[in-house]
DNA sequence: GTCCGTCTTTGAAACGTTTTCACCGTAGAT
DNA sequence: ATCTACGGTGAAAACGTTTCAAAGACGGAC
């Protein structure tokens, strides 16, 4: 089963290999005769151009990759589809690839898109990975950090306020009436996490008359948020928040389970606040509040930065951030028995 | 920035490139101080090897690609999770990309793929492919269906047995009390949700006491279950089914959401069954019985039979059927009051 | 009838790699 | 000192495509 070549059509249509790439490429080139004879060896060959030919000649495939840690979470899941909206109006086509939280199997995956020529690569990641990715732009691979600030302005970036999210949720939770807070997550090394700590600490500062506990729960899964409530439960009432700011959605999720299940009334006796607004939010038979970064945003934003580093156009702005917002649900509305 | 290639190592390090290739491809062929030239001049220069050459010169790659539908829906990502280890095992690199359900972004990323030369596609589909498959390998490109039996004995699939799935969950709320059943999902063209209401009508016929009623509803995601939930509340009480066995976790999640807050009682005034037993069915505040297929074993299963395929090994069994286990939770514990 | 311009077609070169094969130098055996 | 074996090296060909320069075909204007 030798692979059929563009010259294999060319001979069946009996034209030069020249014409056929000419019909591929630049169809109005070729007249009609040659081009249905063309049509029709193609056809009936089963002809797939191979990339690997066109690459080498054109130095660069019409590819860009998307590397994140774990396309199953809804957070990157939904990133992946509005870039791959985005990229498809812009003729591009996206390859997807976990790390799986393992720099490892990201190191080895940034150099498998390198081989394969990508004209871009996006990545989201828990860790700092600038200087990676400076090494891979040296070598002629522009690349768009997704969901984390850069550090370097040489670095563009599309992100959420982290800190702003933090400060919304906290606000909110003092507002409606909680002052005994806890947030929850960690680690507290990766960027987000320690933005929407600084956003939500800086909130209660402001506010002086509450408290903030942190709870390192470095497992942002539901199984996590299931431990954490387990380990409230086990206090005495009194030592409880009567607010709580999950770092994501699952965490908060897992929390109000246990914590439900365990006889603490949501939100009469506990104001929870998540973050992501997933699709499991609004699901939940307590709607959880959210924070909702607007996504659909974040395609275009991403692609379109990507295409300036590409064709080497003047960035102004290499920094994009997003202001997320605050989605208000049963889960904190009526605390206190309001 | 011309790229760097073989050649510009060669030049540096001093030696041809026949050498370079050689320390790359079979280093045990290099001498020592050479290797260690070759290796300096690599680093420095940053040179990454052109996939495309070597591709090109070899006839494949060594990447395969897993088309989904969806890699955001729990189910998908855990089989791309556990294809993603098994490839990796295997030394292979798995691209993913997203289908979005449109058959005609499906067609384009198997060119795609084709085109890339992948040793070999995965696919997961909710339309049939198999006269589309049957056309790839003819020219070329192994594939293996993923998660819905094939219906040639040419093409290769993994599935997990929903008949019998759907046997199981009807069976189960048979056997808590109900007996106004609804079977809800859609579109019945699916062979998943074909064969799943195949299973429970059986099911229902064999025990003969009970009712069966099918509601179609395409949209299998939580929005879809709460469109459900609210027509099943705008019915007078006694025309409520007593039973509920949807198609899928998000469906069920979006019901129960409903109904619980529209004043019915789970379990006991309806129990629900869902199916995929996903991360929420768990999470939920009223913990979803689910069927669970065991995924972990579908990643060995499927890249196994792919490498099958692509090393022309002979196949005995091209479809491997995994059963799927019941997962009993409060949704139908205590159904009736019991 | 000749010339010119336009449109189409052609063949060859080039892209970056791997592999084959021939060659060279060295070491060990005679 | 000569021969043999062998491991390491280098030059060149091949993979499938696109592009480019040049040649060919054709029709219209003079």
């Amino acid at each position: 089963m030798a692979r059929v070549g563009i010259r294999d059509v060319a001979v069946l249509a009996g034209v030069a290999v020249g014409t056929v790439s000419n019909y591929l490429n630049h169809p109005d080139r070729v007249s009609a005769d040659k081009a249905q004879r063309i049509r029709y060896a193609i056809d009936s060959l089963g002809f797939i151009p191979s990339n690997a030919g066109r690459q080498l000649r054109l130095g660069t495939s019409s590819v860009i990759g998307y590397l994140a840690p774990d396309v199953s979470n809804p957070y990157f899941a939904e990133i992946a589809e509005s870039v791959e909206r985005r990229a498809s109006e812009r003729g591009v086509t996206v390859f997807l690839a976990n790390s799986h939280r393992s720099q490892e199997r990201e190191d080895a995956y940034i150099e498998v898109f390198e081989q394969h020529r990508v004209q871009g690569l996006l990545m989201s990641s828990h860790v700092p990975v600038e200087d990676r990715l400076a090494r891979v732009r040296k070598r002629g691979t522009p690349s768009v950090l997704v969901g984390q600030r850069a550090r370097t302005s040489e670095q563009p970036s599309v992100s959420l306020d982290d800190v702003s999210g933090g400060r919304q949720a906290m606000s909110h939770l003092l507002d409606v009436g909680a002052r005994r807070i806890a947030f929850v997550g960690g680690p507290l090394g990766i960027p987000q996490v320690a933005d929407r700590l600084s956003g939500a600490s800086d909130a209660v500062r402001r506010f002086g008359a509450a408290t903030l506990e942190v709870i390192d729960q470095p497992d942002r899964t539901v199984r996590g948020g299931l431990d954490v409530g387990a380990a409230l439960l086990a206090r005495p009432a009194e030592m409880r928040p009567d607010g709580i700011f999950a770092v994501n959605d699952l965490l908060a999720l897992g929390i109000m389970q246990t914590l439900v299940l365990g006889g603490v009334a949501v939100p009469r006796d506990v104001a929870i606040v998540g973050y992501d607004d997933n699709e499991f939010a609004e699901a939940s038979l307590i709607p959880l509040t959210s924070i909702r970064g607007r996504h659909e945003g974040f395609g275009v934003a991403v692609v379109d930065l990507l295409f300036d580093a590409i064709e080497r156009r003047e960035i102004t702005e290499p920094h994009r951030m997003f202001e997320p917002d605050l989605v208000v649900r049963a889960s904190t509305e009526g605390f206190g028995g309001a």
